[in-house]
RNA sequence: GCCCCCAUCGUCUAGAGGCCUAGGACACCACCCUUUCAAGGUGGCGGCACGGGUUCGAAUCCCGUUGGGGGUGCCA
């Protein structure tokens, strides 16, 4: 045994990645960091008719963005399953000379049949003394020894298997082909795999492979099984029901230290009486003993609330790059031309402190770099609704026209035509923000009104008031 | 059906027999601040699933019940 830790993340390129993927993936990668071990990425694509290799390239894009660095080095890998298959079959082989394992002619209809007539599902072990020699259509099962197997699980302490309930399981399928936990135990033995920390679900399936392992006379890993994330039904978070994909939380504009942290507060929890800490201090503070047992929901709302918690707590220069990408692609309602990079700086501070998500930014700065804002008609309808509201948007618009351009003048001058009209500023301020921005909310005006600037301030006003008739 | 895991506010969690009158966070509600909306501040609502033990003492240990979940493929 080597004195370094190998940790391993196995997922198969079935589909976007999964967040439920990314925190087992953290679990393993802190852990490899933390006691200066490796982390081997080992990518499972045996399964032919599901894999497609974009998702590989999704993987590696996914796990960097959550700060999970191809380049670093206490990564490994990309390897692939498929590679070793010659490896994993002469390990079956080994099994059968050894007598660990043996040939099977059935069919799956003909084990289906026998279960039935036997009352008790599963394989029944009919062929584990026919002496059946490997030939095709023929499967290779492991067989499964008298007793108890104990997996010893970093969470979850001792978990016991009468091997009694463990049918002698298929290691080669009929056409030869090596099946999962098989390729699995082999391919983590090759690597020198020594701590296995994986979902919940793969429990179940650790007593076979722990008994593979031992009869190919090698050492079983430590063993770890984290808790399932789920949805609001309790139910194992899928691809398929659940909105899991992390590459969709990223096109959302959640930033990768609020995911990474939110990931970690599931199952575990920081010391103290703050959920949000940094990377560095997750590292040191990490441990499997104290992740929970039990499974844990995901909730978007969390989520959002630490992203917002995050983009506020950046430096306004950070924050409006982040924003970037929303702001100058084909995700911003204008043309990209239009945008101006010095104009969002201006506004970005009051920004900051409105979004969860930074996909929620261009709606809020749409006013400054469209040609003609677009007026939410309901909004205008109301903000005009009022008898006041057309003459004093017509005198705020007369006294807009030479008064100093900087949000304090502005906020003086609309206070004194609301002071003479007894009409308060918060009431007074919505027709000058629909005619100005098209909507009833948006960033304080009058710092957006400065942005702007007089002669579209006036122009927009002077549209308003058409309209209002 | 069988096997395995789990059980603290709605949710995520702190809690390793007395520090618990059970703490924090998200959500929700109220108030304050306020140029809308936020942000921020203050306060509030709200939980140890149930039943038996063990113990001077149990959210914490044991057993059972109930409930939830996962697995049970010649998928990974």
């Amino acid at each position: 045994m080597s004195g370094t830790p190998r940790y391993r993340f196995a997922p198969s390129p079935t589909g976007y990645f999964h967040v439920g993927g990314a925190r087992t993936a953290l679990y393993n990668w802190i852990l490899a960091l933390q006691n200066d071990g490796v982390f081997v990425l080992r990518i499972e694509d045996t399964d032919e008719s599901r894999n497609e290799p974009q998702w590989t390239q999704g993987i590696i894009d996914a796990l960097a963005w959550i700060g999970i660095d191809g380049t670093d080095t206490h990564f490994e890998g990309p390897y692939f399953q498929s590679a070793y298959a010659a490896n994993q079959v002469a390990a079956a082989e080994k099994l059968f000379a050894s007598g660990h394992a043996y040939y099977c002619d059935l069919t799956s209809e003909q084990i289906h049949d026998r279960a039935k007539i036997a009352g008790r599902p599963g394989y029944d072990g009919f062929s584990r003394d026919r002496g059946l020699t490997a030939g095709p259509g023929r499967s290779l099962r492991f067989r499964v020894p008298a007793g108890v197997t104990v997996v010893h699980d970093e969470v979850r302490g001792a978990v016991e298997f009468d091997n009694t309930t463990i049918e002698d399981f298929v290691l080669l399928r009929g056409n030869g082909k090596p099946v999962f936990v098989l390729a699995n135990v082999v391919d983590d033995i090759t690597m020198n795999i020594t701590h296995v920390v994986r979902a919940e679900e793969h429990l179940p399936n650790t007593p076979k492979q722990q008994m593979i392992w031992a009869a190919l006379g090698a050492t079983p890993p430590s063993w770890a099984h984290v808790p399932l994330l789920v949805n609001e039904q309790r139910k194992k978070l899928s691809k398929r029901r659940d909105k899991v994909a992390l590459e969709q939380y990223r096109d959302e504009g959640v930033v990768a230290e609020a995911m990474v942290n939110y990931l970690m507060t599931l199952g575990w929890a920081p010391t103290g009486d703050t959920e949000i800490v940094d990377f560095a201090t997750i590292v040191k503070d990490f441990k499997l003993s104290s992740v929970n047992h039990s499974s844990a929901f995901f909730d978007i709302k969390k989520l959002n609330a630490f992203n917002g918690e995050y983009l506020r707590q950046m430096p306004v220069e950070a924050f409006s790059a982040a924003c970037e990408p929303w702001l100058t692609s084909d995700k911003a309602p204008w043309p990209a031309d239009r945008f101006d990079r010095g104009v969002f700086l201006r506004i970005a501070p009051h920004v900051q402190t409105r979004v969860a998500v930074l996909s929620e930014v261009p709606a809020m700065v749409d006013f400054l770099f469209l040609a003609d804002v677009v007026i939410d008609a309901a909004a205008f309808d109301k903000a005009f609704s009022a008898e006041w509201a057309r003459p004093l948007t017509q005198s705020i618009h007369d006294r807009f026209v030479d008064v100093e351009w900087n949000h304090d003048a502005l906020k003086i001058a609309v206070e004194a035509i609301g002071a003479a009209s007894d009409v308060k500023l918060g009431k007074l301020q919505a027709p000058l923000r629909v005619a100005t921005t098209g909507r009833s909310v948006g960033p304080p005006l009058f710092e957006s009104l400065e942005v702007l600037g007089r002669n579209e301030t006036l122009r927009r006003i002077d549209a308003a008031l058409a309209r209002a008739g």
